[in-house]
DNA sequence: ACAGCCACTAAGCGCTTGCTCACCGGTCGG
DNA sequence: CCGACCGGTGAGCAAGCGCTTAGTGGCTGT
């Protein structure tokens, strides 16, 4: 149930070799921590124990690492949306599970997460393309499940489209706020948040 | 009711001499457009339709703009937050009115909202300091009408800070997605996102 | 034993950055 | 009528940036 340190499903724990993937943690690190424009590649190399030029190797630019960061942390984005959406039960039950993982992965990954969601426009017009439309398959996972609910008379939402805005935006300014010395555990903040979506959506408290 | 062209609250309205505030006024725009790292003096000086050398006879430092900018948006920010938590009226109410005008402002003001609650780390620590101190009010106001909302019985919140985080961070991050050209005007998102708030308060929906 | 290979490094190139400084021209008190 | 003043400029400095290139050391297959 625990979702902080996990070992299989980070996000690059496919990524080989393995100082291409010692770089990749380093430049999340790094973006997280200071942004994509203020970090140098000096800085990525070091925090990976390199040299500045080793990083040339295994990525052709720095823009490149970001692009390939920003990719895999929204392919895992989706992952967890349309699985949820996928699943079987009530809307609510759907909803509540989309929420609730998502909000974990946020918190757990709050750093990969920073990076995915607020570097988004440092990435070149072609790969930022790319990623929107990853975006665009988050948006409607979301918003399938809140269409099925209204038509199944589980919720009771005026706007669709801004409903689902409004709760993939809840969930996402989840990597800005979140720290890991608060009090607050992902899977805690995951519940909670699936029930304030809930109660967003109309959903009737226990039915 | 229209709060997307003001011309006497605007945040820098006061600000002398003109020169002082046209460069004011232009960092806000490159700092909201690219981020503060990404954003050169150059451009900002250009924008201003000034030499680069013209910044430094108004501003010690690049960083000194952000943080005059960083300080007035969010003094702004309390203002409207502490303001509805004194008024008048039910708990109800003053939440609604709360969020309504919060996110009125981030809406209408987005580019300088994005500055404010986006560049915070690029201060320096004695600044950002200053700033976070102003964010504690923010949060305190929000969180003294929720504590007056749960007192009456107005509303049903089990977290009361967990709340307050989430009800400041779904109006914040509209700052991040709001987009002029979209279909929703910054009063019809403020009204829409007062009634999703009561909603995740446990409100009634008409008492 | 050794040639070939390749991840990695030291050094540095060309450029941009934040910021400075000597200078300029319009305004104003005397 | 003029000197002091001051907001503004043009040119440029030192430092740091992303990225390149020539060279090195330690594996590998034969």
């Amino acid at each position: 149930m625990t979702a902080t340190e996990e070992t299989q499903d980070v996000p690059w724990g496919d990524v080989t070799p393995d100082a291409a993937r010692r770089l990749m943690v380093a430049a999340v690190e790094a973006f997280a921590e200071r942004g994509y424009h203020a970090t140098t590649t000096r800085d990525i190399a070091g925090r990976a124990g390199m040299s500045p030029a080793a990083l040339y190797i295994h990525y052709k630019t720095k823009e490149e690492l970001l692009h390939k960061i920003s990719t895999l942390g929204h392919t895992k984005a989706v992952n967890i949306l349309t699985t949820a959406a996928e699943a079987d039960g009530t809307a609510a039950d759907r909803l509540a599970q989309a929420v609730r993982s998502f909000v974990i992965w946020h918190a757990g990954h709050h750093t990969t997460a920073r990076v995915v969601q607020y570097e988004l426009d440092a990435l070149d017009a072609e790969h930022r393309a790319e990623v929107v439309q990853l975006r665009r398959q988050c948006d409607a996972a979301v918003r399938r499940i809140l269409d099925d609910g209204v038509k199944s008379g589980e919720f009771e939402v005026p706007d669709i489209p801004g409903a689902t805005l409004a709760v993939l935006s809840l969930c996402i300014d989840v990597a800005r706020w979140f720290n890991v010395q608060g009090r607050r555990t992902p899977d805690e903040v995951g519940a909670s948040y699936a029930d304030l979506v809930l109660r967003m959506v109309g959903a009737r408290p226990r039915s």
